[in-house]
RNA sequence: GCCCCCGUAGCUCAGCUGGAUAGAGCAUCCGCCUCCUAAGCGGAAGGUCACACGUUCGAAUCGUGUCGGGGGCGCCA
């Protein structure tokens, strides 16, 4: 609908040109914007305001011309000129009624669109480290990357949705080793856990099941474990020196295939519990990263050479450092430690490197914003190896505050008192965890409130949009008791009964659905279409109070059962956007 | 020390990238079921858009500064 006014306009605008009135050359798009008050009918533009200083004259009277230049449309029924200049549009009815075989013809494609021309575009989300069971924090950025790749989809990009596992580093080992100690602890051996080991339940159970199928396998006294190795930091010394004095301890102890098993185990179980969580949270990846297959591709040295090879490296204290402060960054960046492992943040390079190889389009990266300082060296990164790092989107996510009975909920990785995706899951549902996670900006800290989520009432926005679906639901089951036929087909000149004031109010906001779709995916922004999708219930369940819908009149009838077919199908379409149920039945 | 986010109704937030009289939802009052799910609807009341300059026809929106709140970073990932 907007698409036709702006033609209206940009062919009046072509006709004011050959007059004379404005320059050929500065005939401009057209901006038309909905009418924030319906006493300015349904569009507005602000053209003439626009052009007035190059068309040199009053903005009122450029309006009136471009006005008069307007081609006859049976879209509009109306046009007005207003205020300092605006230009109002107002819709005949007949657009409106035709909005509804269309919807219902389009089905599950309405609101779709090929803006994004088949561009592809990578979206990179959660990539947690495989260290332990996801987290509130991660739901949000779940819900929100997956989100943000439906609707690129949507709008007609090619998306790519990908987890980069880090499955590599240092971290992972401590993993492995936090697993390994609590199997001795299962055979036994006196062993003083590390305080920079994990120490969540999950690692017991994984030892558990190390010590269960095979037995005593992989033990070693604790002695020969501990003796030489380096204070903890409970003790006076440093924790980071301990727990890396471990992870070669157990290296030696088990020999490569003992340890790499061990800590695959490990790996392999929490990731598959990730991915088993997340695919209950209705979300599912086209490809599963390896950070080690980047390593050992061999990709993670290529990419360090080229940025030597282009003078982009330099050696001190031992360690190399890419001067990512020649583009940019405010300090240098560390590649390779002076122990010579490789950083996360050279496996990073290699990675986005990877990613603009494989020729996407488009590359975003969805992060938790606590990595927001991580952005400029990324980015740095890309311009030394000669990339245009303006192809790399890095979304961050602001955390998420639980509360629970108007209290925060206290949350801390360290203490290990973090609440999983899980518990929330299990707690509120995956539907409203999907549809409250998305409700503000990405950026906007969230206040997730748990007792709301769970509260089956309107105050529940998710219950209220799922209510409005299933309500229209009902209605039909109704009618098919009455024996009442609601094909599809039977007659669009019913239509035409649509006329009461509730009925345009709901038509209204139907029309702006494809709008919706458009600019929540284009601006990543999908707390645009749960805003949009609580309007469009309310507009609904006004009304469903307001008028009867099984009425004797079958014309009447008709035309209203086909509207309200048109409400479930967005509602349906919005919601599964977010990811989350359209039931039949509350 | 540096960086990021945010200050809009009592509370939680929108405000479509500069437009017309600043909008919702809670909460508060007042109403609505012999009727398709009251898991719903209507109405009232409620704001110096933190503050100050600046940019221009026009600013909640853009820029600078001040104040206030939240979070992060300082060879860990």
């Amino acid at each position: 609908m907007k698409q036709q006014i702006q033609q209206l306009i940009s062919q009046a605008l072509v006709q004011i040109a050959s007059d004379g009135l404005i320059p050929k050359d500065a005939i401009p798009e057209p901006i038309i914007e909905r009418a924030r008050d319906s006493q300015h009918g349904d569009f507005a533009s602000n053209i003439a305001m626009v052009l007035a200083k190059v068309a040199r004259s009053k903005p009122r009277d450029l309006a009136e011309k471009l006005v008069m230049a307007l081609p006859e449309s049976a879209v509009v029924s109306k046009v007005e000129i207003a205020g300092p200049g605006f230009i109002n549009f107002y819709l005949s009815s007949d657009a409106y009624h035709a909005l509804i075989p269309r919807i219902i013809t389009d089905g599950h494609g309405f609101g779709r669109s090929d803006i994004g021309a088949g561009k592809r575009v990578q979206v990179e989300f959660v990539s947690a480290n495989p260290t332990g069971p996801l987290h509130v924090g991660h739901g949000r950025g779940a819900a929100y990357g997956a989100v943000v790749a439906d609707l690129l989809q949507a709008v007609g990009f090619e998306v790519h949705r990908e987890y980069y596992v880090n499955d590599a580093g240092r971290q992972m080992d401590i993993l492995g080793t936090s697993v390994w100690l609590r199997y001795l602890e299962l055979c036994d051996e006196e062993i003083k856990f590390p305080a920079n080991g994990y120490k969540g339940d999950y690692i017991w159970d994984i030892a558990a099941t190390l010590h269960r199928e095979n037995g005593e396998q992989y033990q070693h006294a604790a002695d020969e474990v501990f003796q030489g190795v380096p204070a903890d930091e409970p003790d006076g010394g440093d924790k980071e020196i301990h727990i890396d004095a471990l992870i070669e301890r157990a290296k030696r102890l088990l020999g490569d295939n003992r340890y790499r098993f061990v800590f695959e185990l490990g790996l392999n179980t929490i990731l598959e519990d990730i991915r088993d969580d997340l695919e209950l949270f209705g979300i599912r990846y086209d490809e599963w990263y390896s950070e080690r297959s980047i390593t050992e591709s061999g990709a993670v040295n290529k990419a360090l050479e080229r940025l030597r090879a282009s003078g982009h490296i330099y050696e001190k204290e031992g360690a190399l450092w890419f001067r990512s402060t020649d583009f940019g960054d405010e300090k240098d960046r560390v590649v390779e430690r002076d122990n010579g492992q490789t950083t996360y943040f050279a496996s990073d390079i290699a990675y986005h490197m990877d990613k603009l190889e494989r020729g996407f389009d488009r590359v975003i990266d969805v992060w938790g914003a606590d990595h927001h300082g991580y952005v400029p060296r990324v980015k740095a990164a890309l311009q030394a190896l000669g990339a245009d790092p303006s192809r790399l989107d890095v979304l961050l996510v602001q955390f998420a505050n639980l509360y629970r009975a108007g209290e925060k909920v206290q949350m801390s990785t360290r203490s290990g008192s973090f609440v999983t995706l899980r518990e929330l899951r299990k707690e509120v549902g995956a539907d409203a965890a999907r549809f409250f996670y998305v409700m503000r900006k990405c950026e906007q800290h969230l206040d997730f409130d748990l007792d709301l989520a769970k509260s089956q009432s309107s105050d529940n926005p998710v219950y209220y949009v799922q209510y409005a679906h299933a309500r229209v639901c009902s209605v039909l089951r109704q009618a098919a008791e009455k024996q009442i036929s609601v094909e599809i087909s039977a007659g669009d000149s019913n239509l035409e009964r649509l006329t009461e004031e509730h009925e345009f109010q709901i038509l209204k906001t139907l029309s702006r659905y494809p709008e919706v779709v458009e600019v929540a995916a284009l601006n990543e922004e999908p707390h645009q279409m749960s805003h949009y999708l609580r309007e469009l219930a309310n507009d609904f369940h006004t009304y469903y109070n307001a008028h009867q819908f099984l009425v004797d009149d079958a014309g009447v009838r008709d035309a209203r059962i086909k509207l309200i077919l048109a409400v479930r199908q967005t509602l349906k379409n919005g919601l599964n956007l977010l990811g989350v149920s359209a039931p039949e039945s509350m």
